[in-house]
RNA sequence: GCCCCCAUCGUCUAGAGGACUAGGACUCAGGCCUUUCAAGCCUGCAACAGGGGUUCGAAUCCCCUUGGGGGUACCA
C-alpha cells in the first residue's frame, strides 16, 4: 500500500478559490510537488470551487501565481489541461450527481428534505439540552409515502450519506497508522447540496479516483472527516489512495492554526499570505528551502540545499506529524544567505521593482544608473529582504539640499568637538577635489593617509563625512558611497554639512 | 461537551531500546575582525511535559494525567 518512491505517484493540490493562498497551503503544494518529482509522477492542480457563496474569482490568479513563484509547475490542471479534465469541479457537476445517485440506488445515501431552518432549530435544541450537535437522521427513515409527498410538494432536497449505525470505520494515515472511529460518532454528512453542487466529501473522493490519484496529501484538519471519506469510497467499491495528513502550521505565537490575517506577536507583524512574502522581497529559492524544512527535515546537519537535493531525499514517511509554528527568523536568515549568493547583476534585477517603487524612480532609469552598480555589491550582505535595500541607499537619490541633518551630533566625530569636525570635513573635501581616479579604492587610500597625517582615528575622520553625505549614522561603506555619489555631489554635501555645523554646532561637542 | 491527532532547547528539528555527557540550525549573549552597520569566524546559554509500568537497559515501547492542536456546516 505504501509507495516507497519508485513507482510514479499521482498527487494533487486541490485548493478552493476562496481567498489568497497562504503559507500552509503553499507547503502542502510543495510536498505534493516534491513527491511527484521524486517518483517521476504527476503533480495535478485541481480547483475545488463548489462553494458558490465563498467563491472569489481573484483568488484563482493568486493561487496560480503563488505556485509559479515558488517554482511548482503543475503537470495537469487549469490552463494546461490533461487527460483527466476538466480540472475545475464546477465543470464536473454531472459526474458528482451520477455518483450520488448511484449511492442512493445502493442504499448508501438518501434524500433529505430538511430545511436549513429546521436544522438550525434542531441544533439549538441539542445545544440547550447539552447534547452534541448533529443531524438527527430525520429523513433517513421516511416512508416511501412520505418521500413521494415531499417530492410532489416540490421540496428542495440534499443527498446525505447513510452512515452505518453501528460498528467502526478504520482508515490508514501514512504518518499515524490505522485510526479507528466508531460509526456512531459520525454524521450523515451532505454529499450533494440543494444547489446541485457536491460537498468536498463527495467531490474529492470521486475526483481522486477518476483522476487516478495515488497519494492524497492534505491538511490535518481533514483527519476528522477521513472516516466519512473511507465510507464513501467503500460504498462505491473503490480503494482509498494513500492518505497523508500534513501537520497544521501554527500561528507564530504557537497558538492556533495560522490564519490569513496578519498577526501581531510580541509587537511584530507576521506575514501569512504568499503574495505578502513576495512583496516583502523573499526569494523563491529561500522560501523553497525554508518550507521544505518545516514538517520534514532534509538533514539535521545541513540547512541549505538545492531543489534537486530536496527531490532526491524527500520521503513521505519522514514527515513529522506534529504541528509546527513557522520559524520566521530562520526564514530571514536563509533569505539573507540566498541574497548573498546572488551575483550582483542578478540581485540588481531582483531589486529593480522594489527600488523603483520605494525610491520613485522608473526601472529603466535604474537599469542604467551607475550608482546602483557601485552600491548593490556593498549592501548585498546587509539586507535580509529585498525591500530593505531602499532604506540603505535612499540618500543617494535625494537632492543635496534635501539632505536634512537630525542635529549637529551626526556630523561630529568621536572624541572631537564641532570645530574639529569642521576641520575634518574640510580636509575630506580637499582630498576629494584632488583624488584620482574618483574610485572607492583611491579614495580609501587617500583618506587613510590623511587620517594618519592628522593623527586621528579613522572613525573620527570618516564619521562626519558619512553623516554629511548620507544624513545617517548608519550607511553603506563610506568610500563606495562617495564613489557612487560622484565628486561634485559629494563636495556639495560636505559644503552643506560644514555650513550646518557652523550654524548649529557651536554649543555641541562630541 | 463529544470524537480524533500530537508532545525533545524560546522556535524549526535529529533521535526509530544500549553509539545520549541528548546532536544541528535560527534567535539571544560574549569575543575576534572592523570606517558605521552588516557579513564572516569562535565561544556560550538552552530541551526529552509529569507519573506509572515493560526491560539488564527507555527520549525511544505500553498506560494514565496534563498540555497543545484539529473536527463537530447544504465551508473547504
Amino acid at each position: 500500500m505504501t509507495n516507497n518512491g519508485d513507482s510514479p505517484a499521482r498527487v494533487r493540490f486541490a485548493p478552493s478559490p476562496t481567498g489568497h493562498l497562504h503559507l500552509g497551503g503553499l507547503r502542502t503544494a510543495l510536498f505534493d510537488w516534491l513527491w511527484a518529482r521524486k517518483t517521476n509522477g504527476q503533480f495535478v492542480l485541481r480547483i475545488e470551487d463548489t462553494d458558490r457563496k465563498r467563491f472569489d474569482p481573484e483568488s484563482l490568479e493568486s493561487l496560480k501565481n503563488g505556485l509559479r513563484w515558488l517554482g511548482l509547475e503543475w503537470d495537469e490542471g487549469p490552463e494546461i489541461g490533461g487527460p483527466f479534465g476538466p480540472y475545475v469541479q464546477s465543470q464536473r457537476q454531472e459526474i458528482y450527481r451520477e455518483h450520488a445517485q448511484e449511492l442512493i440506488d445502493r442504499g448508501h445515501a438518501y434524500r433529505c428534505y430538511c430545511t436549513p431552518e429546521r436544522l438550525a432549530s434542531m441544533r439549538e435544541e441539542q445545544r440547550r439540552a447539552g447534547k452534541s450537535t448533529g443531524y438527527d437522521r430525520h429523513c433517513r427513515f421516511l416512508s416511501d409515502e412520505e418521500k413521494r409527498q415531499r417530492e410532489s410538494e416540490g421540496a428542495k432536497s440534499v443527498i446525505r450519506l447513510a452512515v452505518p449505525l453501528e460498528g467502526v470505520t478504520v482508515f490508514n494515515d501514512l504518518l499515524r497508522g490505522d485510526i479507528e472511529v466508531e460509526n456512531r460518532q459520525l454524521q450523515d454528512d451532505v454529499l450533494l447540496k440543494a444547489d446541485g453542487l457536491p460537498t468536498y466529501h463527495l467531490a474529492a473522493m470521486v475526483d481522486d479516483k477518476l483522476m487516478e490519484i495515488t497519494h492524497v496529501l492534505r491538511g490535518e484538519e481533514w483527519l476528522a472527516t477521513a472516516p466519512i471519506h473511507k465510507l464513501i469510497v467503500d460504498a462505491i467499491g473503490w480503494e482509498m489512495p494513500v492518505l497523508v495528513h500534513l501537520p497544521v502550521i501554527l500561528d507564530p505565537s504557537g497558538k492556533g492554526k495560522m490564519s490569513k490575517r496578519k498577526k501581531l506577536v510580541a509587537g511584530k507583524e507576521f506575514l501569512a499570505l504568499v503574495h505578502e512574502f513576495q512583496d516583502s522581497g523573499y526569494l523563491p529559492d529561500a522560501m523553497f528551502n525554508f518550507l521544505t524544512n518545516v514538517g520534514w527535515n532534509f538533514d539535521p546537519e545541513q540547512e541549505v540545499f538545492s531543489r534537486e537535493e530536496a527531490i532526491e531525499r524527500f520521503s513521505l514517511e519522514e514527515i513529522n506529524p506534529s504541528a509546527a509554528a513557522l520559524p520566521y527568523e530562520k526564514l530571514d536568515w536563509l533569505n539573507g544567505l540566498y541574497i548573498r549568493e546572488l551575483t550582483p547583476s542578478a540581485l540588481k534585477s531582483a531589486l529593480l521593482p522594489f527600488l523603483s517603487r520605494q525610491l520613485g524612480v522608473s526601472e529603466t532609469d535604474l537599469i542604467s544608473d551607475r550608482k546602483l552598480d557601485v552600491l548593490i555589491p556593498v549592501i548585498q550582505e546587509r539586507i535580509k529582504r529585498l525591500d530593505e535595500a531602499a532604506g540603505w541607499i535612499d540618500w543617494a537619490y535625494q537632492d543635496s539640499d534635501a539632505i536634512s541633518y537630525p542635529g549637529p551630533k551626526l556630523l561630529i566625530g568621536r572624541k572631537l568637538d564641532a570645530a574639529q569636525s569642521v576641520d575634518m570635513l574640510r580636509s575630506g573635501a580637499q582630498l576629494l577635489t584632488e583624488v584620482e581616479p574618483f574610485s572607492a579604492k583611491a579614495i580609501h587610500v587617500a583618506f587613510r593617509e590623511k587620517a594618519e597625517e592628522l593623527g586621528v582615528k579613522a572613525g573620527s575622520f570618516f564619521g562626519p563625512v558619512r553623516g554629511a553625505i548620507s544624513g545617517k549614522k548608519v550607511s553603506p561603506p563610506l568610500f563606495e558611497s562617495i564613489e557612487a555619489l560622484g565628486r561634485q555631489e559629494t563636495l556639495q554635501r560636505i559644503k552643506h554639512a560644514v555650513a550646518y555645523l557652523e550654524a548649529h554646532g557651536a554649543t555641541e561637542s562630541g
